[in-house]
DNA sequence: ATGCCATACGTTGTATGA
């Protein structure tokens, strides 16, 4: 099974891209975040007729997530399972089962400055994201967290720290906040997968540059449950998807996060306390 | 200190992004 999640920054901008991706990527399940749509524009038809279910939260202009699938996707969740229906908050949490996998597409509240308003929402943000899991989730069963978290977990994923100074994406506070959604039974496959490597780095400014100087971050994360993570074989950032490329349409600043696992539950016993007590 | 670039909305600019 392959798992992917990426900020396209703009699904309508970004379509003939991410058709293009599917087609060669092969994802089985792939998490969009920042689709820019209300939920009436986005092209289910598009992935339908690329043999992928699909579902979609969002309400125009900003944030707006999705998640595409061709191994099924039930169950689904827009928003936080308590959110109150006459105020439901920015579209940015999006859950639905797919293979036996209970799979979160996030997006992670920018935060702008450090101590604005919108940063203390972005940690009240990540904590309502652990007590979500903590609700609607078993660590012990199959689980992936995956999206645009909007922190660089430590200083080595972003290309200078010491251009960071006083910087949101690295601070102590929203590292600790991400730390306990972690904490709650989660791993970050694509670090593990990448043992004392600087990034990879899945984020690059539009802006000088950038990307060709490697002055990336990595912000984009694959958080998988244990039982789940045991099952990773590869984990990795398909960077080619940040290049120009051959389509006149630009791309998207984020690039892609994939993970391959060896097989999927194909019920929750398959992953859970069951498989390990059975060694 | 700010723009750099890109998006949507809507109109000669503003808000947002990380």
């Amino acid at each position: 099974m392959r798992l992917a999640t990426w900020n396209v920054n703009s699904l309508k901008a970004r379509l003939a891209r991410v058709e293009a991706w599917l087609a060669t990527a092969q994802p089985d399940v792939l998490c969009l975040q920042e689709t820019k749509l209300a939920d009436e524009a986005f092209p289910g038809e598009v992935f339908e007729s690329l043999g992928y279910a699909s579902a979609h939260h969002g309400t125009g202009r900003w944030n707006g997530v999705a998640i595409v699938s061709r191994v099924g996707l039930d169950d689904v969740c827009a928003g936080f399972h308590d959110d109150d229906p006459s105020s439901p908050g920015e579209p940015r949490l999006l859950a639905a089962t797919c293979g036996g996998v209970r799979v979160l597409s996030v997006y992670v509240p920018n935060g702008r400055l450090v101590g604005s308003q919108f940063y203390e929402a972005k940690l009240d943000w990540l904590a309502r994201l652990r007590a979500e899991l903590e609700a609607t989730c078993d660590p012990n069963g199959a689980v992936a967290v995956c999206g645009d978290f909007n922190v660089a977990p430590e200083d080595r994923d972003v290309w200078d720290i010491g251009r960071f100074a006083g910087a949101t994406h690295v601070s102590e506070a929203e590292r600790a906040a991400l730390a306990r959604v972690v904490d709650w039974g989660l791993r970050d496959v694509v670090r593990d997968h990448a043992p004392g490597e600087a990034g990879p780095f899945t984020w690059w400014d539009y802006r000088g540059g950038a990307f060709h100087k490697g002055e990336g971050m990595r912000i984009d994360l694959a958080l998988l449950s244990d039982p789940l993570a045991a099952l990773v074989q590869r984990a990795f950032v398909d960077r080619d998807a940040r290049k120009k490329g051959a389509l006149s349409e630009p791309p998207s600043d984020h690039a892609p996060v994939v993970v391959d696992l060896a097989a999927w539950p194909s019920s929750p016993e398959a992953l859970g306390r069951g498989a390990r007590a059975g060694g």
